[in-house]
DNA sequence: GCCCTATTGGTAATAATTCCTATTACTGAT
DNA sequence: ATCAGTAATAGGAATTATTACCAATAGGGC
């Protein structure tokens, strides 16, 4: 929790008992939380938590680096995975999945200067089916 | 036309006047427009359609695969661009612009099969400077 | 502990999209 | 061209994720 007080702190920010809790809820769920599976999640440990604190909690968080906002279909969801990886939407039961690996080639940004772009960074989402449904379809 | 008639036909659905005013107007956006956007420029000539029928036309005519429906940000934007393109969205103007190429080197999907995915296409979203603020840049 | 002010909880507001229903108007058949 | 069956529409209400507001609270530097 060192790197969120410090996080906080160098920004301005106060490091409070929500944010904490926040943080550490968002950790421990394994697939990508919406912020209302979150406040669900912190509301067991903080009973008066709002759900206007969650929004502002994983805003900072956010911004700060120590999540990641996943914007896709009708609501927001969160991941604590920092490490490179893209996502795939199974087209069959709909999950959104981590693909565990970068790009074997990545991406070349340099191709896109001719056209006068200068891309800083990229997202990459794949559709298709997840593992568990491309066994069932054999 | 013919491509609406007939493939609304082939699924089943009407041919109507909104929905043939509808494409018309999002073809004559350059950019990509929201779906209230367009509900003004049809509301020009049909001045009593609905905004749910606006919403339903988009629907079919996504369904159709006669305009693609871009996600990105708070609301949906659609696009009669029907080439294969990728989207920048300006760091710095905030803009959502065309990317009027493909990749150089398509995505190999092939890449994810290993981890038991079954990738069937893919969105690249580019994060950058669109030539504009590019250039004023430097 | 004291003070300053960022943050919170509770609630209202916002806004994109969908839903509901009586009425209208495509379309295939007569 | 008329008709009947039903998909689609207009108009408005409902839904829902997210943000805004504000009086009360609590970090944290002193
Ligand atoms: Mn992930
Ligand atoms: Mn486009
Ligand atoms: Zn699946
Ligand atoms: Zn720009």
């Amino acid at each position: 929790m060192k790197e969120l007080s410090e996080g906080l702190r160098q920004e301005g920010y106060r490091f409070t008992r929500q944010r904490r809790i926040i943080l550490e809820e968002v950790r421990k769920q394994q697939y990508h939380p919406s912020a209302k599976e979150i406040y669900d999640a912190v509301k067991i440990r903080l009973p008066n938590i709002s759900l206007g604190t969650v929004y502002r909690g994983l805003g900072v968080l956010t911004e700060l680096g120590l999540i990641r906002k996943v914007e896709h279909g009708e609501y927001a969801r969160f991941d604590a995975n920092l490490a490179e990886h893209h996502h795939l939407i199974c087209t069959d039961c709909d999950q959104l999945l981590d693909v565990d690996a970068p790009l074997s080639e990545p991406l070349n940004t340099q191709q896109f200067k001719a056209r006068g772009f200068e891309v800083q960074r990229y997202k990459i989402e794949l559709y298709g089916l997840c593992p568990t449904c491309a066994t069932e379809r054999s």
